[in-house]
DNA sequence: GCTGACATAGGGGTATTCCCTTATTATAAT
DNA sequence: ATTATAATAAGGGAATACCCCTATGTCAGC
């Protein structure tokens, strides 16, 4: 690979989610004039076409919209995991929307007409907070990479061993060799890379509900 | 202690804090109808004077009250460590006021006037979730009291071997014999209860921030 | 049939942990 | 002064974990 093949990760961007044309054009510009990258979509349909696990920033969406509402965008959203964190911004607003928007899980929510202010300091705020999950999100499948090469045997006795049991104990627990037990932990080490057993408990427990 | 001293774990209660007589008579009147005990308060001051961290149960708030108003309440509540959920009931609702509401950690936000199934739906879902704290909270403090009786070389060999140090290694390191760092290490496993190394960086991870 | 991955198991050795005992020193409380 | 608690340290032995090596059997895929 050249270096100029090179994949660079691509920075935090903000999701425009509008049907209104000059909102997504005005909030872009904002953007712009503090050099947070923007992309609009007119619809929740044509961004959840673009929509995937690996995007980075966060998201505005308009509550009222043609088709799919910012709701049901948001509810999309959870369905499929979302990360970034959603920013409901609009004019047509009712205290039970908004309710269910931050019930879904919304970062924020604000009414038009919004300050700049107002609302550079909530995207800001949103894309520091989308860092965050970001950092702990790479750990988190770099780890459960590592605990996808192990075999099912290897699996198991992993569990065993941070549950606390001996090897023993494993042994007599599978009707296995104590030896055999002590190769599947050896590789369960290797594998994973951790270096100690707290390292693996701690590892288990980050991940332990894919296992 | 004799039997008639026992101090009952009080059962879940439903602090209703409302200005307003009618409305705390016919909401206490509604959870008697499903025999959830409740208890009124005229203020946000009054409530706060009778609250304590091991109250069970959740809240409802209005917000406008003369006196603290019920957002002042959630931070007050907040600042205390709070666990109990707090719904907030109230007739003079805007969106801003709401959406703060929410990210105060209201568990929920209903209007006056709401429906009866809507208001019982969702004290039942607040008093399961208070449940679950509870259990959580409960198994923390058990935790935390156990490692209060850690004297200070104590925890700090405990860290230093959940990090997953060697005994030698954590000698060489405190500057002092394996052997003693042996009795510490036991003294923990003692006084934790931890019946293996996995246990006890559980418990670490449990009670991280308060080491 | 051959190769590779996987699970199985033993021998032998070293390192580490865990458990018992005894002992000294310092400090704080009574 | 006496007592209690905490920290320090050592010896000895059993159990366990960890590391090297070799070896067999199974099963899928080429």
């Amino acid at each position: 690979m050249s270096a100029t093949d090179q994949i660079i990760e691509a920075g935090q961007t903000v999701f425009v989610v509008d049907d209104d044309l000059s909102a997504r054009e005005s909030l872009c510009w904002l953007l712009n004039t503090e050099d947070i990258a923007s992309r609009a979509f007119a619809s929740a349909e044509s961004f959840l076409e673009q929509w995937n696990p690996d995007l980075t920033g966060c998201i505005t969406v308009d509550i009222r919209m043609p088709g799919k509402s910012g709701l049901q965008l948001q509810e999309e959203l959870n369905a499929r995991h979302n990360l970034m964190p959603v920013i409901v911004l609009t004019g047509h607003a009712d205290v039970p929307v908004a309710i269910r928007a931050m019930k879904l899980g919304a970062y924020d929510f604000l009414e038009k007409p919004y300050s700049d202010d107002e609302l550079l300091a909530c995207v800001k705020n949103a894309l520091a907070l989308s860092r965050e999950i970001d950092h702990a999100e790479i750990e988190k499948s770099r780890l459960a990479r590592a605990l996808e090469n192990l075999t099912d045997r290897e699996r198991e006795v992993m569990c065993l061993v941070v549950e606390g049991n001996t090897n023993k104990a494993i042994g007599a627990q599978l009707g296995i060799s104590e030896k055999t037990v002590e190769i599947h932990r050896a590789r369960v080490m290797e594998k994973t890379a951790a270096r100690s057993l707290s390292e693996l408990v701690r590892i288990c427990l980050i991940l332990k509900d894919k296992i």
